[in-house]
DNA sequence: TCAGTACTCTTAATCGATTTCGAGTTTACT
DNA sequence: AGTAAACTCGAAATCGATTAAGAGTACTGA
């Protein structure tokens, strides 16, 4: 409520002044700066961000595009995760967090970022290939990009190429050679790579993979891959392990091989990805890559507001970040 | 980038005019109008919302504050979930929302909100008894509290009074009279009235509840419930139905019983809370009071918004959102 | 003693909008 | 025709900060 001129006012000096010993600067005395501060803590002025902001065009708010088909983005365990470690990470250096979106299509997420002055924005979650993406990653905004990389921009992505060539060869160390996989969406970088990747780990073990064990289902969606499990059980030669793509649609799997008395691991080896907590506990504890949510969401807090605050000197980097193993007990050999 | 000054220079009008025409104001001809709204089409005019916030002490701007003690507060299922339907809501409407956080204590929630100049701040999974949060509640700012209620404050709740009763209706029509209550934190309203549920709706149907049946144990934690678990078991004359404090803390008991080889719901009862996704589709499935995550996000929205917008005439509410109960396979009638 | 420095502080412009008040023009009515 | 009412529009103040440029003092050294 109390703004400078206030201060100035009690103190005795003028505005310029105030804003000037509030921010350190050399030329005010030091007597008068804590005359001043004294001041402003009696006052209990606080400064407006509007204002500053006005004329400085830096408001210290980061924007945050989490926007799924479903608007539901928050709700997704590896995405709420990783926003969670990107907030503690960009309020701990002083930075808040805004959500764009894009007002009922009334602006852009472009025009809604800088209607709202964000420093810059963290991307994820999202169809990249929407124009209103490509638009926002290409403007001068600085611009973070979770799990999808665009040329000359800084991504943070978790390295699911090297995750799933563990996952395949933590399967085939049991001896699975008939290694099913019910993949994501297909247009999304992860399942591409995750996909390559099981492909071509499969293909340096010598291991061929038959088309019909390849199987395009969909992240989060465990009736589909009920439905898709019970396909692949079906087929005239079934497989020893399937591969889900991720730890929650595994649920999914595991109801469909209940239904069919199936034991796991026994008759049948899972595995799902992400390293979801509730997958953990499940009996058997689901054997799955743990995708480092805290690492990714830190490292793109750090990088964008490396990029805000030293424009020249940033390198564009693409971050890598593994994933880990979790053995668990839902692999096993095959009978 | 483009400002008023370029329409006016353009329009070869003043930016007094160009502001009254975008906002369509009376006094400005329709003829002006249009040709002022062309140029800023065409000039990709995007309105500076410090300047006006400046001018007019509104942002469109809510604050949200979610903050467990773990900094988790996005992670946790029930929160996101209606953390996401009031994102949604308050977007629909045209506010956005921006994150309140005490600036590793340099400014306090309150200072924080007037930094950020929000309009309203909507707060839910804190400790409601810091100071700081009852600062913020107290002060001038509209203010909506989910799943707690200030005197004199409106709050969204989830009705748990409700839902216990008919928890503890349904169990006990399976003709269960053992039936021991793990709950959650002592301190929180949700707990207190949770509990307080438990023992009125089965004093009226005349059951007595041994002091060892009910256990305190937290929100979230399927360790903690599987110690408590095993410490019911081992009870002289153990429970035949175990009620959890939430979905998730269940897997901890599930797992103990399953530790024990006792079969659910053949040998053991058991029940959660929440209505998570996941406890749906466990084997076997969960017998739950689903909690309408949507409807209290939107009407914590609602309620703030006509706070901020009809400051006269809002009626402060305390909203009651009732559960659902959702019957499950994991409960069935007592050997 | 006087110019040159160093130090401290103020004046005033500025960021981009909103809004009050008044001025000028047109229309209406007697 | 003359006065009042109705329309349009603009000048200028304002919101609360930042910052360049300059002014006033005091001190230094020749």
């Amino acid at each position: 409520m109390a703004s400078m001129k206030e201060i100035a006012r009690q103190c005795g000096v003028s505005v310029a002044t105030v804003s000037k010993a509030l921010n350190d600067q050399h030329d005010i005395s030091e007597e008068t700066k804590k005359k001043v501060r004294k001041a402003a803590r009696e006052l209990g002025y606080l400064p407006n961000s509007f204002a500053r902001a006005l004329k400085t065009n830096r408001t210290f708010n980061l924007g945050v595009l989490f926007v799924d088909e479903a608007m539901s983005g928050l709700t997704h365990d590896y995405f709420s995760h990783v926003l969670n470690s990107f907030k503690v990470t960009a309020e701990e250096q002083g930075y808040d967090l805004t959500f764009i979106n894009s007002r009922k299509r009334r602006m852009t997420y472009l025009e809604h970022a800088r209607y709202r002055g964000v420093d810059g924005v963290v991307i994820a979650c999202v169809n990249f290939d929407s124009a209103e993406v490509v638009e926002l990653v290409h403007s001068d905004l600085p611009v973070v990009t979770i799990d999808h990389s665009f040329n000359d921009k800084p991504a943070v992505i978790s390295d699911n190429i090297t995750g799933m060539k563990e996952l395949v060869n933590y399967v085939y160390s049991f001896g699975h050679r008939k290694i099913a996989y019910i993949h994501g969406e297909e247009h999304t970088a992860v399942t591409k790579n995750r996909v390559g990747s099981f492909y071509r780990t499969l293909k340096e073990l010598g291991v061929e993979v038959p088309e019909e064990y390849v199987r395009s289902g969909s992240y989060r969606n465990p009736d589909l891959c009920y439905r898709l499990t019970n396909e692949l059980l079906d087929l005239p030669d079934p497989p020893t392990c399937i591969l889900y793509p991720d730890d929650f649609a595994c649920i999914g799997g595991i109801n469909a091989l209940k239904d069919r008395n199936l034991r796991i691991p026994e008759d049948i080896s899972i595995a799902g990805y992400d390293g979801l907590e509730a997958g953990q506990l499940l009996d058997p504890k689901l054997a799955t890559i743990e995708q480092d949510t805290n690492l990714i969401g830190k490292y793109a807090a750090e990088q964008l507001i490396d990029m805000i605050e030293h424009p020249k000197t940033t390198l564009f980097d693409r971050v890598s970040v593994p994933g880990r193993l979790l053995p668990g007990k839902s692999v096993t050999s095959p009978k």
